[in-house]
RNA sequence: GGUUCCGUAGCUCAGCUGGAUAGAGCAACGCCCUUCUAAGGCGUGGGUCGAGCGUUCGAAUCGCUCCGGAAUCACCA
């Protein structure tokens, strides 16, 4: 049993034998000591006033009294106005140690088979364009989520979306057979999506400067962007990929492979991964058929011009169109027949879509449309909605050419991180591969835990040169602490000193080494809140909590050196498990733990 | 205009199921490497928690109003 519920319990106890009433469990306000306090845990008083008809300060001592007969671990007690605070005895907290010391995967719980089963959706990449800053952010924390949820003891299915199909791809093709004289990512050693991307811009420029033409010769801006021959071409394109024509295909499929190698090296080296891949070429005629079923129901209707629409406006929202007058299917339509083959592929039990939060209305829509085709769960959908990633200067334009490359940023990463490894690490035993594989890993912490440690839902400022700033709040701090432990730990053993001996009872202990057993022992607390909240941030800002105050420990205090066996010993079983705890917390924010920096 | 989200130190962010004196990191300044990794530690300065009203023993946290910013309201995805 916890000690939150025995001093719970016995506080309800307290409550029904001094003041004779029921209080529930909820009632019952217990939280951490704050800093500069003594004490572990607190009482506040202030709900129970109404019961006991007497002061904060009496109702707190008379409690605090009773619990302190009647629990063996609390020791002692204080009472500051209306807060009880609760002091446990010494040895307790060695105890709380030795239990965490002996579970395996402290905090972390398995699936079973009646565990729930969650799809998780993120990424979603368009095959016109290389991965940028924002898909980096919906990448680490679509990723981090489904191990968070699974630690929480879920079973997880990780599945991308891949919009493979449309008008942007026929530009990309178009632009290529134009332009392109056969290039191939092997011919001009090019990464095949950032190709393809090039393309895509090509057609733009181009294109711009086809209407820009017409313009001069008298037409007006809207007839110009229609009449474009480009334009034309491309939609062309597009009726010839829909009519199934084979050389389109073929081109379509060459270049879509160059640009899903390409995605493969990115996602390897954000270290994210998925168990199931859909592409909207495979589910968008799923999405028609849904579509057309729905209209015979007459749950939409159709306009003169032969669209289908679904009428939301009693539900708050507006008319939303789901097919266009030629047949063709938009986005909304896409994404129910993703989902209907995906329901028909797994039993999920729940459904999550990690997309930025400009598509919120999208989402709520997306929900109710489901929902009246006869999907149950469609109401129940979460839409993981975060915020847009800013720079420093301002917005990311892919118009102003202020998109930030993803692989860019990571080579940029990695170059900055080796060059601080070279001049801060210990070069003496290690080799040069080595220096690259660890400053590989202190690169990757650092992009990944900046972006993590921001609550998700929230607009945020990507600042690279702070990022690869390797000091305070941020990755390799952590990483750094993971790392002296784990040499600690080496040492110990080099020394012949048995960490696995249990830890003496009579130990006499600084509030440091006490705050941090009991900082440690709130990680499955802080697990399951991150679990609850979908928030990777909350594992963040713990663990650089934990990373902090070990710092301070650290520094106060020598392990190896210590004289006494029993508190070396003690130390060094603290080290050890503050390091585990580490090292899982960053598990499951995807990043490295090194053993070595 | 409707809807949703955000506003906390100079900057980047925690804290938000109401609780004690609102916290970190960066930046600035001053200390600490003959001592387990100084990518570190200690200290100083820095706040009308956007504003107001309300609920409460108690409000950064809850409610209402206003101000400021963002997203969305596409036959784009």
């Amino acid at each position: 049993m916890k000690l939150e519920d025995k001093i719970t319990e016995s506080v309800i106890a307290a409550v029904k034998a001094l003041y004779g009433a029921d209080v529930e469990n909820a009632q019952i306000q217990l939280q951490k000591t704050k800093k500069d306090i003594q004490g572990d845990f607190t009482l506040v008083v202030f709900p129970l006033l109404k019961i006991s008809c007497k002061s904060p300060e009496q109702t707190a001592a008379e409690i605090g009294n009773y619990v302190k007969e009647h629990l063996v671990e609390v020791s002692d007690i204080f009472v500051i106005k209306g807060f009880l605070n609760f002091v446990l005895a010494g040895d307790i907290w060695v105890r709380e140690l030795e239990k965490i010391d002996a579970e395996q995967n402290f905090g972390f719980i398995s699936a079973t088979e009646k565990s729930p089963l969650v799809m998780i959706e993120y990424s979603s990449p368009n095959t016109n364009k290389p991965l940028h800053l924002g898909h980096i952010r919906n990448n680490l924390l679509g990723f981090s989520l489904s191990r968070i949820l699974q630690a929480v003891g879920n079973e997880v299915v990780k599945t991308n979306i891949v919009n493979d199909r449309g008008i942007h791809i026929c530009k990309s093709m178009l632009a290529w057979k134009r332009y392109g004289n056969g290039a191939t990512p092997e011919s001009l050693g090019q990464k095949g999506d950032h190709l393809v991307g090039d393309y895509y811009v090509k057609f733009d420029k181009e294109y711009k400067a086809q209407i820009k033409e017409l313009m001069a010769g008298g037409m007006s801006e809207e007839d110009a962007k229609q009449k474009a021959p480009l334009m034309l071409e491309a939609q062309d394109m597009l009726r010839k990929w829909e009519s199934g024509d084979a050389e389109v295909i073929a081109l379509w499929k060459k270049m879509n492979s160059w640009v899903y190698a390409g995605f493969d090296e990115t996602y390897n080296r954000l270290g994210v991964s998925f168990d199931k891949i859909y592409y909207e070429s495979q589910t968008y005629l799923e999405g028609k058929k849904k579509v057309e079923e729905g209209l015979a129901k007459g749950l939409f209707f159709k306009k003169e011009d032969g669209s289908v629409w679904a009428d939301l406006t009693n539900e708050g929202l507006d008319e939303k169109l789901l097919l266009r007058g030629d047949g063709t299917s938009v986005y909304m339509t896409q994404d129910i027949g993703t989902a209907k083959l995906r329901y028909d592929d797994y039993k999920i039990d729940k459904m999550i879509y990690v997309v930025g939060n400009e598509q919120n209305y999208h989402f709520q829509v997306l929900s109710k449309l489901l929902y009246r085709l006869g999907f149950e769960w469609g109401k129940d959908l979460v839409h993981f909605s975060y915020g847009m990633v800013e720079l420093p200067e301002g917005k990311m334009k892919s118009r102003e050419g202020t998109v930030v490359d993803a692989d860019d940023l990571m080579d940029e990463m990695e170059r900055n991180s080796f060059e601080i490894s070279k001049e801060l690490g210990r070069q003496d035993t290690t080799t040069e591969a080595e220096l690259k594989e660890t400053s590989r890993k202190v690169a990757m912490g650092a992009l990944k835990y900046f972006i993590l440690k921001v609550d998700p839902r929230k607009n945020m400022t990507f600042n690279p040169k702070e990022s690869i700033d390797f000091n305070g709040n941020t990755g390799p701090f952590i990483q750094y602490t993971y790392a002296r432990i784990q040499s600690i730990l080496r040492k110990a053993i080099a020394q012949n000193i048995d960490v696995n001996s249990k830890i003496a009872d009579n130990l006499s202990l600084s509030q440091k080494e006490l705050d941090l057993i009991q900082n440690l022992s709130t990680f499955p607390a802080v697990l399951q809140q991150a679990a609850n909240e979908y928030s990777p941030s909350v594992i963040a800002n713990y663990v650089f909590d934990l990373a902090k105050e070990f710092n301070q420990f650290y520094h106060d205090f020598s392990m190896l050196r210590e004289e006494n066996e029993d508190l070396r010993l003690f130390r060094l079983k603290l080290s050890r498990n503050v390091a585990r705890v580490i090292k899982n917390a960053l598990y499951l924010l995807g990043i490295e733990a090194p053993e070595q920096m």
